[in-house]
RNA sequence: GGCGGGGUAGCUCAGCUGGUUAGAGCGCAGGAUUCAUAAUCCUGAGGUCGGGGGUUCGAGCCCCCCCCCCGCUACCA
C-alpha cells in the first residue's frame, strides 16, 4: 500500500440506461458487490458516501422517443422510477440516487465543460454534417447510406464504401441517404468538442501501470484486477484517439457556449459528471461540502462497473478529471465480467433475462435469498453463469439448511431449557478446549471477512460469513447439548451460551450480504445497532430473552424452478421493436434493375482471417460463381451447401478479403441480430427470375 | 485476423511474486446422530489443472505453437 487509510470513501456505482428495467446481470455486476463494500464500511464506522443515478440522456433514449411519438422525458420518468424500484427492492443502499436529466445536474455539467474549454481540454472542429430534416437531427457516419462515387454501388455507408472499400466522407456520396427516415439529408456546419486523449498517454500509462500520479504513489496496481489493467493497457498501447464529447442532438445537457444550439455534450462525457452531481444534492441536503468527497486528497474514489464501462471509468474519466484539476484519480475500479443466465447470454430484446421488479413479485421476501446467490456466482474475474436450479440449490441447502436451521436450532433448545432466555455465561477457567477453539475462530472471523470485502472478494468473504454458521452447527452436533441437559445443566448452559453467541456474530458479519436476515436476527437476539466491532465472543447479554423468528428462508420446489426457467425467452409486453423505418419510394424502373435469380449452393468455405465471412460458389443458371457472405458467424459451410437462395446477380462485384464477390445473397435479418435465408420453395431451379 | 480476459473435480468457482501428497461450496457414496426446516456432523470417491512442445532441481502458475469461450476491434448491404 502506498498510502495511508483514506479519511472518506466516495464510491460511485455506473449509472445506469434509463431506456429499459434493471435485470440480475446488472445487480451483479455494479450494485451488489458496492451494496456489500459500503455496507461493511458502514459497518466499520468509515465515513462513506455512495452515490448513483440514473443515466437518461444520450441517441438511444431519443431514438426510442421519437419511434413511439413520445417525449424522451416519458422514458426516462418511467425506467427512472422502475430502476429505484429494483435497487429498494434488494436493499440497495445507495445514499442518493439521482438523475442526470436534473437542472442541477445540467448546471454542473455545463461547468466542467466551461472548465475543460478554457483550460484548452478541446479541440473544436467545424465540420459539414448531414442532417436528417424529416428525424430533425444530424446524422452520423453510419446513419447515411448512398451511391458511391468511385465505384457506383448504392448501398455504400457514410465513412466507406463497402464494396470498393474506398474510405468516404458523407459529403462524397452521391444521393445520400438517411437510413433514420429515409430521406435525403440536407448538409449543414457544425461545430464538434473533441477530446484529444492522445495528449494524455503518458501520464496515463504510469498511473494504470504503476499506480503513479505525479509522479508520486497513488494506488497498487497490483490490486487491481486483471482483466481491468489488461483492458487499460491495450488501450493505451494502441494509441488513444481523439473523441467528440459533443452531439448534434436536442436531448442532453445543451453545450453551454454561444451558438452552439441544438448540442448536447456526449452522453459519456456528461454521465459520469452525474456522479458528482449527485454528491452534490446529498452535501447540500446533509450540510457538507462536496469538495471533502472529491478533491480532499484524503478521500478515496472508487467505482464499481461492469466490463463494458472500463475504458470509460479508468481513461476518460480519469482524463476529464485530471485536465479539470482538483479532483481524485479512481484508486480502484472492480469491474465484474458477466453473468450469463441458463447457458445463455443475457439478452434484452430476447427477454432472456431475470427482471428484478418482476422477480420480487414472484418472491416477495426473496431479496436475500437473491442477493445470497448473485453473491455466491459474483463473475468478479470471469463471466459466470445463473441457473434457476442452482438457485433453488443455495437457497435450499445453504440459507434454508446451514444458516436459517442452525438458528432454529439455537432458538427451540433456548427455550425449551431456557424459557428463551440466554444463559448465564460461563468462568474462563470452566471453558473446555473446543469452546476456546470456537471463541478464537468468533474473534478472528471479522477481520478475516472484512479483509475479503475490502479486497474485493466478496464471493469468498461471503463464504467465510456462512462458515461462522457451520461452525455452530458443528460445535452444536458435537456438544449435543440434549444430551447433557440432565446430567450436567452447568455445561448445558455454556454450551448454549456460546452456542447463542455464534448466531449474534452472524447478525453483525452476515449484514453486508444478508441485509433483512441479519435484523431479523439482531432483533431477536436482543442486539441493536451492530457494528462491525460488535461483532465479539460475548456479544450476546446473558439473561436476553429471545424474540420470535419466523423460518428464515422458505424452500424452492421445483416447480417454481421449471415455472421460472419457461419465462425465459417468452416476449414480455415492454419489448418494443425497432422497426427499420420505410426507405424512399421508389419506380418500378429501379425495381426491374435489379436482377434477381434462384441460386443453388455449390460448394462453401470459410475465408481466412475473417470471422464473418463465407465464400459460397452459386450455380446461378447463367454461370456458376464466387459469392463472399458475412454469415459465417450463423451458419457453417455444411449447412449452406445445397441450399437454395435467393441471389442479387447483377450486383457489381467487389473485392473482400482478397476475393472477388459476384452478387450477393439475399437474408432476413431478426430482432436479436440473427439471419434467415431468403429461400423459394421446392419446385424452383437456378436461373429462374424473382419479380 | 489484431488486442485483452478466461479455459482447474459432475456443477459454481479459489489457487498470492513457480516449491512438499492441487483446494472450497454444492452434488454424489458410506457412516454417525436426532435439539432442529428429512435438518446436522464425520469419512470418502472424483481432476493427465484445454492440447502439444520447452525453460527449471521443481510449473496449474514462466516461454513457444495450437484449440475453445467471452469482450473490444477489423472484415460482413
Amino acid at each position: 500500500m502506498s498510502k495511508s487509510a483514506p479519511k472518506r470513501r466516495m464510491i460511485t456505482s455506473a449509472l445506469p440506461y434509463a431506456n429499459g428495467p434493471i435485470h440480475l446481470g446488472h445487480i451483479a455486476g455494479a450494485y451488489l458487490p458496492a451494496d456489500i463494500h459500503v455496507r461493511h464500511l458502514r459497518s466499520t464506522g468509515e465515513d462513506v458516501l455512495w452515490i448513483c443515478g440514473s443515466d437518461e440522456h444520450g441517441a438511444a433514449i431519443t431514438l426510442r422517443a421519437k419511434k413511439e411519438g413520445i417525449p424522451p422525458r416519458e422514458i426516462v420518468d418511467l425506467y427512472h422510477e422502475e430502476m429505484q424500484k429494483a435497487f429498494t427492492g434488494l436493499d440497495i443502499s445507495f445514499d442518493h440516487y439521482s438523475r442526470t436529466s436534473s437542472p442541477k445536474h445540467h448546471q454542473v455539467a455545463q461547468e466542467f465543460f466551461l472548465n475543460l474549454m478554457e483550460k484548452g481540454g478541446f479541440e473544436v472542429k467545424t465540420e459539414e454534417q448531414f442532417f436528417d430534416e424529416k428525424a430533425q437531427q444530424f446524422l452520423a457516419d453510419r446513419y447515411i447510406q448512398g451511391t458511391c462515387p468511385s465505384c457506383g454501388h448504392d448501398g455504400a455507408y457514410g465513412d466507406q464504401c463497402e464494396k470498393c472499400g474506398k474510405t468516404l466522407s458523407p459529403t462524397e456520396l452521391v444521393n445520400p441517404k438517411s437510413t433514420l427516415s429515409g430521406s435525403t439529408p440536407v448538409l449543414k456546419p457544425t461545430t464538434l468538442w473533441y477530446l484529444p486523449m492522445g495528449r494524455h498517454e503518458s501520464w496515463l500509462r504510469e498511473y494504470i501501470v504503476e499506480g503513479k500520479l505525479d509522479g508520486q504513489p497513488h494506488h497498487d496496481p497490483k490490486t487491481w484486477k486483471a482483466h481491468v489493467l489488461g483492458q487499460c493497457r491495450s488501450w493505451i498501447e494502441g494509441g488513444l484517439e481523439s473523441r467528440a464529447m459533443t452531439r448534434d442532438l436536442d436531448w442532453g445537457v445543451p453545450v453551454p457556449v454561444e451558438g452552439a444550439e441544438g448540442k448536447v455534450l456526449y452522453v459519456w462525457l456528461d454521465a459520469p459528471i452525474g456522479y458528482i452531481t449527485a454528491t452534490m444534492e446529498w452535501c447540500e441536503a446533509h450540510g457538507q461540502d462536496w469538495k471533502d468527497w472529491w478533491q480532499d486528497p484524503n478521500a478515496e474514489l472508487l467505482h464499481f462497473i461492469g466490463k463494458d464501462n472500463i475504458v470509460f471509468h479508468c481513461i476518460i474519466f480519469p482524463i476529464l478529471l485530471k485536465e479539470h484539476g482538483g479532483y481524485n484519480l479512481p484508486t480502484n475500479v472492480p469491474a465484474n465480467e458477466f453473468m450469463n443466465l441458463e447457458g445463455d447470454k443475457i439478452s434484452t430484446s430476447r427477454n432472456w433475462a431475470v427482471w428484478v421488479t418482476e422477480y420480487l413479485e414472484d418472491f416477495p421476501e426473496g431479496s436475500d435469498a437473491m442477493r445470497y446467490v448473485l453473491t455466491a456466482i459474483m463473475p468478479e474475474q470471469k463471466d459466470s453463469e445463473f441457473t434457476w436450479s442452482d438457485f433453488r440449490d443455495k437457497v435450499n441447502n445453504e440459507l434454508a439448511d446451514v444458516l436459517g436451521n442452525f438458528v432454529n436450532r439455537v432458538l427451540v433448545l433456548t427455550k425449551k431449557y431456557y424459557g428463551g432466555e440466554v444463559p448465564t455465561a460461563p468462568a474462563q477457567e470452566d471453558l473446555t478446549d473446543t469452546d476456546r477453539a470456537l471463541l478464537e475462530a468468533l474473534a478472528a472471523a471479522p477481520g478475516k471477512i472484512g479483509g475479503l470485502i475490502q479486497r474485493h472478494r466478496y464471493k469468498e468473504a461471503q463464504l467465510e460469513a456462512m462458515n461462522v454458521a457451520r461452525l455452530g452447527n458443528k460445535y452444536l452436533t458435537e456438544q449435543e447439548p440434549w444430551k447433557l441437559q440432565k446430567t450436567d445443566p452447568e455445561r448445558t448452559a455454556t454450551i448454549m451460551h456460546l452456542t447463542c453467541q455464534v448466531v449474534g456474530n452472524c447478525a453483525v458479519l452476515l449484514e453486508p450480504f444478508l441485509p433483512q436476515t441479519a435484523a431479523k436476527l439482531a432483533a431477536a437476539f436482543g442486539l441493536t445497532d451492530g457494528r462491525w466491532a460488535d461483532a465479539q465472543p460475548d456479544m450476546v447479554q446473558a439473561g436476553t430473552t429471545l424474540g420470535e423468528l419466523p423460518i428464515l428462508f422458505a424452500k424452492i420446489d421445483d416447480d417454481t424452478v421449471a415455472a421460472q426457467v419457461a419465462k425465459l425467452g417468452q416476449k414480455g409486453g415492454d419489448t418494443t421493436r425497432e422497426i427499420m423505418p420505410a426507405k424512399d419510394e421508389i419506380t418500378f424502373d429501379d425495381f426491374t434493375k435489379l436482377d434477381l435469380r434462384v441460386g443453388t449452393v455449390l460448394e462453401c468455405e470459410k475465408v481466412p482471417k475473417a470471422d464473418k465471412l463465407l465464400k459460397l460458389t452459386v450455380d446461378t443458371g447463367l454461370d456458376t460463381r464466387t459469392v463472399v457472405s458475412g454469415i459465417a458467424e450463423h451458419f457453417k459451410p455444411e449447412d449452406v451447401v445445397g441450399r437454395q437462395v435467393t441471389l442479387l446477380v447483377n450486383l457489381a462485384p467487389r473485392k473482400l478479403r482478397g476475393i472477388e464477390s459476384q452478387g450477393m445473397v439475399l437474408m432476413a435479418s431478426t430482432d436479436d441480430g440473427g439471419l434467415r435465408f431468403v429461400s423459394p420453395e421446392e419446385g424452383v431451379q437456378p436461373g429462374d427470375v424473382i419479380s
